[in-house]
RNA sequence: CGCGGGAUGGAGCAGCCCGGUAGCUCGUCAGGCUCAUAACCUGAAGGUCGUCAGUUCAAAUCUGGCUCCCGCAA
């Protein structure tokens, strides 16, 4: 089919590519455009924007499409459809009606729970015993549309934010490249019941607080991890938590039911270290 | 030029301010002890101190350039 495709982060670009891979026709890549970045500020292009330069395919990057000017652009493209991960820009009711067969959307969750922003953090950061991706199509709501396919994968003790993005990256894009094998199919009306919002990470919440319980600390550090990454001062030092299980290894602190072990740790200017490596550098760290 | 930390035997760190014998914890190897051990004891190997240049009688340590890694911020 003759595609559009719309997204930003690396999640998206496993669709992008999946979608190439079994033929399609992406006429078109639309992505937010390049901020300045990391240090020195740079600027950068977005993952799905490299991407697509390096297949050769022409990128656009307008900064909203609520114009008459975006809107026939989009539409003198003449897709059949128009496929959205992650994109971040709202799109007007012309736009999704352009493609004769509408837009598609990847959603990192088992929709209608946690629509927007942090799905996939939100999930574990809540506890969630399972995730998934959402393929619907799309309508001017957030993440209303409805539900064409589903995918689940199970969340355990040992899945961080990174691991569940990867998987749910990967399954997105199968169930996507399924689902324009039939563009015509309707899909589900969502429930009423059960929807929650996902908000955007707040970097402010990225502390760990230790007045909660054991496996809150645990999925708080998990859900963030590895970006932008659970935290707490110890011996004066910011130390980055990437990953922590229950229980009183070294090294362990008191949450509010009992211990939390720190397995994976990195401190300021340092390289990621597991526990025991870091208490070698770091030894009898105390929270500060 | 957004702010800042770092590069020292295989790993993690100290030493650098106040230049002058390379140190700690762990790992590795050998031996000992032990019913046994990721425990304990003894010994050994292993480092042009990121790189290039400068200052100096002498540089891991002072000065400048370069490369790479990371935290913050966005």
């Amino acid at each position: 089919m003759r595609l559009i495709f719309m997204g930003t982060p690396d999640f998206a670009v496993e669709t992008l590519k999946a979608l190439l891979a079994v033929g399609h026709d992406v006429v078109c890549v639309y992505s937010q455009p390049p901020k300045p970045k990391g240090r020195g500020l740079a600027l950068t292009p977005t993952p799905v924007h490299a991407f697509a330069e390096a297949m050769g395919i022409e990128v656009r990057t307008p900064l909203s499409l609520k114009s008459d000017d975006e809107q026939a652009r989009f539409a003198a493209v003449k897709a059949d459809a128009a496929v959205v991960v992650a994109y971040g820009l709202l799109l007007p009711q012309a736009i999704l009606d352009a493609p004769t067969h509408g837009c598609f959307n990847v959603h990192a969750s088992l929709l209608p729970r946690w629509r927007g922003a942090a799905p996939i953090q939100r999930a574990i950061m809540a506890g969630d015993a399972e995730s998934g991706v959402t393929i619907m199509r799309m309508e001017l709501g957030l993440d209303t549309g409805p539900m064409v396919k589903l995918g689940r994968l199970p969340i355990t003790a040992e899945t961080s934010a990174a691991t569940l993005h990867d998987e749910l990256a990967a399954l997105g894009a199968k169930l996507m490249v399924e689902a324009l094998q039939n563009p015509s199919a309707q899909g589900v009306i969502q429930p009423v019941e059960g929807v929650t919002y996902a908000k955007k990470i707040d970097k402010a919440e990225a502390k760990i607080d230790f007045s909660k319980s054991a496996s809150e600390v645990r999925n708080h550090i998990h859900g963030l991890s590895p970006f932008p990454g659970a935290w707490c001062m110890m011996n004066g030092a910011r130390v980055k938590i990437l990953a922590a299980r229950l229980g009183e290894d070294a090294p362990s602190f008191a949450c509010a039911d009992g211990p939390v072990h720190f397995s994976k740790l990195q401190r300021e200017g340092k390289g990621v270290m597991d526990a025991a490596t870091f208490l070698r550098g770091f030894p009898n760290p105390v929270l500060s």
